[in-house]
DNA sequence: TTCTTATTTAGAATTTTTCTAATTATTGAC
DNA sequence: GTCAATAATTAGAAAAATTCTAAATAAGAA
């Protein structure tokens, strides 16, 4: 289990850069904290307005690298549900993700019997990395944008 | 099972168009053609392409018009792997997308022990449309542009 | 410290998607 | 079949999302 603590000190962060051959810069380092500091869903120009707010001087071919790199060495996740902007993810807990078609709000779902993940028939050679699930439906109520039903 | 003779005719679009209040047009029937025709992975641009070589009047936005249409009445599904361009998908089988990280194409793979789709905790008045799952790794070999490893 | 090279930066460029307003086509009622 | 209502189409502009460029900077190894 990582701790806070570890998160927080960059330490973890720099051996994970480093696994993949990345390098750990300040800006790496704080997208990385802008990310756990608040654990929704945003995009990468969400992300850049936030990581301006400490660092005024980032750019967005910056944010898209240190997304990037962050998500090559595996301490976020990149989300894709729909057409428009992905949106990056701090939770590395299995989980998939409940698309809401109403309001477009994405949530945290955890799998039941986890960590049963689907079983796919690939081709012998084919390395899987990661995997994706991904729900689409209603939320219908549970969320500010959604009325009644 | 819907056959293709029933696909072709039209009859099968039409109703479920006319189940979800969408009108039955000759450009969302083309498109549907062009998709059922060659059964890959297209973005919304190739889909263009495709479609204007018999209806060269058609244009872009009733390219995603009509798409959107498509999903809607759960003839086709739309396919999000990555930044960039959505793809479509005409097959409506369940089954997992895999997407080469090193190529950027994507494969249709078939869950072992369909349908054993993953359940997930959901708040009660929460209500699942789709289910996607995607993969990504390396296809290693297996398609052109991937080298030996 | 020095060297090499990855990363950052601002801004331009490209790609993808949505919007607009006028026109056309589909559907349902008569 | 005709008419009316309105959904869908069109071209093009606009907006949004992402990538690229070339020069400056900073990280990590020696």
């Amino acid at each position: 289990m990582v701790t806070d603590q570890l998160l927080a000190s960059g330490e973890f962060l720099n051996k994970r850069l480093a696994e993949k051959g990345l390098r750990f810069t300040s800006q790496r380092k704080h997208i990385y904290e802008v990310l756990l500091s608040q654990r929704d869903h945003p995009s990468a120009e969400e992300v850049f307005t936030r990581a301006k707010q400490a660092k005024p001087e980032i750019s967005m071919a910056t944010v898209y690298n240190s997304l990037d790199a962050l998500v090559k060495c595996n301490v976020i996740r990149q989300v894709n549900v729909d057409r428009g902007a992905a949106m990056y993810c701090s939770n590395m807990n299995e989980h998939a993700h409940f698309c809401c078609d109403d309001c477009g709000k994405v949530f945290d779902v955890n799998l039941k019997d986890s960590p049963r993940v689907p079983e796919v028939d690939l081709p012998v050679d084919f390395k899987v990395r990661s995997i994706d699930i991904s729900l689409h439906g209603r939320c219908s109520g549970k969320c500010d944008d959604c009325g009644q039903n």
